[in-house]
DNA sequence: AATCAGACCATTTTT
DNA sequence: TGGTCTGATT
């Protein structure tokens, strides 16, 4: 009954899963139970009565919120949720895609391509056109027309006003026609393509419109510009959209994301009154504070607070190292110190703005012994050995598919070499084929070729008749890659993932009760899978903020709080860039829960070159009340940054006016930190690294520059 | 076909 | 600094 899905609610909570005027624009801040809210209201619709549960479309942005989605509906209520249109945007745009195949232009077992074997259709695409790579390059190409994609656009709807672009613009139509012609779709295609499709054809559009009483929309921040279109495409006038984000925790502007949507959704669905879920239930108040505190300082919000009875708790501890050795040290030694208080190491994370800062943690985790897992390596199905694997599956399920051809035709090697493989191409060029049926032509001649061509036939006829786990299995043992990868010196992990992709096959047949081998191709894409986990090991986060938004630890540390680092220098040049950062901060402050460590390093190695870096103006933005200085190179003198003990370095530090990593004013150039020295007495130089600026040497005795 | 040296580059990346 | 990519070498 309904008090039971609506007790321990609190009032805003209750208000949002409650609402009943038509659409609704829900601001959940971090912590704030917004996915209870999001699946309750779904509940709370159907167990009213208000829709049935074909009735509803929930769209999020990651796999894993869709699938805690269904997990929590279904201990809510006792029904099948196996059915419903629940799932992320490209998943739920693939499911109408195939339902619809051919009134969308496509052929029944079209493939995906996910962004790497985009890229290599992009670079097909340029070679065909015999076009110089150096001046068109393809990570360009690929991003322009992904960008133009996700802005809704086909390239005879691009204005151009230059050449360059228009250069561009013919290439986006080569590449669209290439995959046309090959039956495959990008991530972007997906949605672009339904969105076409639903706004063509009327019976359709009318059909889910009719059918779709409740869109619920999750991450609403985060959505771009032909997501929103799109989602307003399936909504009747008498339907409702149910959004919620927090334009606080929008950090995926430079992907396409356009925070704007959810002032344009207030406008567009005529709505008066945000929905405000402020309470959270994460964090102590100390925390809290400081969040408010440093995303107050961004002028383009829709404006809240977060707040919490959980008490003030500790103080946020501050650390300002000499180096980056010195930070990863200092890591080091407060997790061990947590970790004798009694806190797992997964309950601690290590956030970092940039992956490259990672290593030095890493390295100093490594040396004391201290479990630790980095995210953001390869993923599961991105693995090379996999990809292979998964090339010889589409293979057999379709020889005309160019790019998977192209992958494994000579691999593992069987002497078709690029003489071959260029003959085959031009052949298939002139005749307007694909690369199988050019090779299959003339195959019969070139032994390697030949091999391979009666391969991909035999797996064909061997498989048809056995399900999908024993599809893949059979590939994977008959392609040829275990054998390949035995004579590897490193190839038994490999092995063992092919292995385990046999059990990932049988994992998604039951899962999603399909033995198509199409629908698990397709997942492998939608889905990349883990980031390299050894779930259940206790071990230490370490992440990039990105990668932690939704996510909480019981301790964090946030590093690298440097000027150019975190604010990015990047940024700076970006519109609203300074915005975003802040927002970066915010979530990353936002993951903790009880304890909260910033650090900064006055010196930095980057590119192989010292960096001296300012804190972080983030700090600044704290209020000093909230942060404990728990100590540094500042407060010990037996903590130089490495710069002031190089060779060439004046011999005694008294005699210099300012220590390495002091602040100084320059009249020209501003405020700066002493980097090092060079040379003695009268041609004593110093050393000052402005940010923005870089490093100046300047005649010591002549430097015209004030401590502040 | 595989290995190596040198060039080049270096924010973030839910799908 | 170190990872990746390319072109030359064997």
């Amino acid at each position: 009954m309904p008090q039971d899905l609506l007790t321990g609610l609190n009032p805003e909570q209750l208000r949002a899963v409650t609402w009943g005027r038509g659409s609704a624009l829900v601001l959940a801040g971090a912590g704030s139970g917004k996915t209870r809210v999001l699946t309750t209201r779904i509940a709370w619709l159907i167990q009213t009565g208000q829709v049935s549960p074909m009735g509803v479309l929930a769209v999020t942005f990651t796999n894993k919120a869709a699938r805690e989605m269904f997990t929590r509906l279904s201990a809510m209520l006792p029904i099948n949720t196996r059915g419903m249109w629940i799932g992320t945007f490209h998943g739920l745009c693939n499911r109408l895609l195939r339902a619809h195949h051919r009134d969308a232009g496509l052929p029944q077992l079209f493939q995906i391509l996910d962004a790497q074997d985009q890229l290599s259709a992009v670079k097909r695409v340029l070679k065909a056109l015999n076009v110089d790579t150096e001046k068109y390059e393809p990570r360009k190409l690929q991003a322009f027309i992904n960008a133009n994609k996700e802005a809704g656009l086909r390239a005879n709807q691009i204005e151009a006003y230059d050449p360059y672009t228009r250069r561009l613009i013919e290439y986006y139509a080569a590449y669209d026609a290439q995959c046309n012609r090959e039956g495959v779709v990008d991530f972007a295609e997906l949605l672009l393509r339904s969105f076409e499709l639903l706004s063509r054809n009327a019976m359709l559009r009318e059909h889910y419109q009719e059918r779709f009483r409740h869109i619920l929309v999750d991450e609403f921040q985060d959505t771009s510009r032909l997501q929103y279109d799109w989602l307003k495409l399936l909504r009747a006038p008498s339907n409702a959209i149910f959004a919620v984000g927090d334009d606080d925790q929008s950090i995926y502007a430079f992907r396409g994301a356009n925070v704007a949507n959810m002032a344009l959704f207030q406008k567009d669905m005529g709505i008066s009154e945000v929905i405000k879920l402020t309470q959270n239930y994460r964090s102590y108040g100390t925390i809290l504070d400081a969040a408010n505190a440093v995303i107050s300082h961004n002028a383009n919000r829709l404006g809240k607070d977060l707040w919490t009875d959980a008490g003030r708790g500790e103080p946020i501890r501050h650390y300002e190292a000499a180096t980056d050795l010195d930070e990863a040290r200092f890591v080091v030694e407060e997790i061990q110190e947590l970790k004798r208080e009694g806190m797992a190491y997964a309950d601690i994370a290590v956030l970092y703005r940039s992956n490259a800062q990672s290593r030095v943690i890493e390295h100093a985790l490594f040396s004391a012994g201290i479990p630790y897992r980095v995210y953001g390596g390869l993923r599961f199905f991105e693995r090379a050995e996999i990809r292979h694997a998964l090339a010889y599956l589409r293979l057999t399920a379709n020889p005309e598919d160019d790019n998977a051809f192209l992958r494994v035709v000579n691999f593992p090697a069987r002497g078709v070499g690029a003489r071959t493989v260029e003959a085959i191409d031009a052949a298939a060029r002139a005749g307007g084929v694909s690369l199988w049926a050019a090779a299959c032509a003339q195959g019969a001649g070139k032994k390697g070729l030949a091999a391979f061509i009666q391969l991909i036939g035999q797996l064909r006829q061997e498989t048809r008749d056995m399900n999908l786990a024993e599809q893949v299995e059979h590939v994977v043992a008959r392609c040829g890659l275990i054998e390949y990868y035995r004579g590897e010196r490193d190839g038994e992990d490999r092995i063992e993932n092919l292995n385990e992709l046999t059990n990932a096959a049988s994992a998604f047949a039951a899962e999603a009760e399909s033995q198509d081998l199409a629908d698990f191709l397709a997942h492998a894409a939608l889905e990349a899978g883990e980031h390299e986990a050894q779930a259940g090991q206790d071990a230490v986060q370490l992440m990039t903020v990105h990668a932690a938004k939704g996510l909480e630890f019981m301790a964090v540390f946030i590093t690298g709080l440097e000027e150019a680092l975190f604010p990015h220098e990047n940024s700076l040049t970006e519109l609203d860039g300074l915005e975003e950062e802040r927002r970066l901060m915010y979530v990353a402050i936002t993951r903790a829960r009880k304890r909260l460590y910033l650090t900064h390093a006055a010196q930095r190695m980057l590119h192989g070159q010292p960096r001296y870096g300012l804190p972080s103006r983030f700090l600044q933005e704290l209020p000093a009340e909230l942060v404990q200085s728990v100590g540094g190179w500042r407060g010990s003198s037996d903590l130089a940054p490495a710069g002031a003990a190089g060779p060439g370095a004046p011999g005694r530090a008294a005699a210099l006016p300012y220590p390495v990593g002091a602040r100084v004013q320059h009249p020209r150039y501003g405020e700066g930190v002493v980097a090092g020295y060079q040379g003695q007495g009268a041609e004593a130089e110093v050393r000052v690294s402005f940010p923005r600026i870089g490093d100046k040497w300047f005649i010591l005795e002549y430097a015209r520059l004030t401590p502040c």
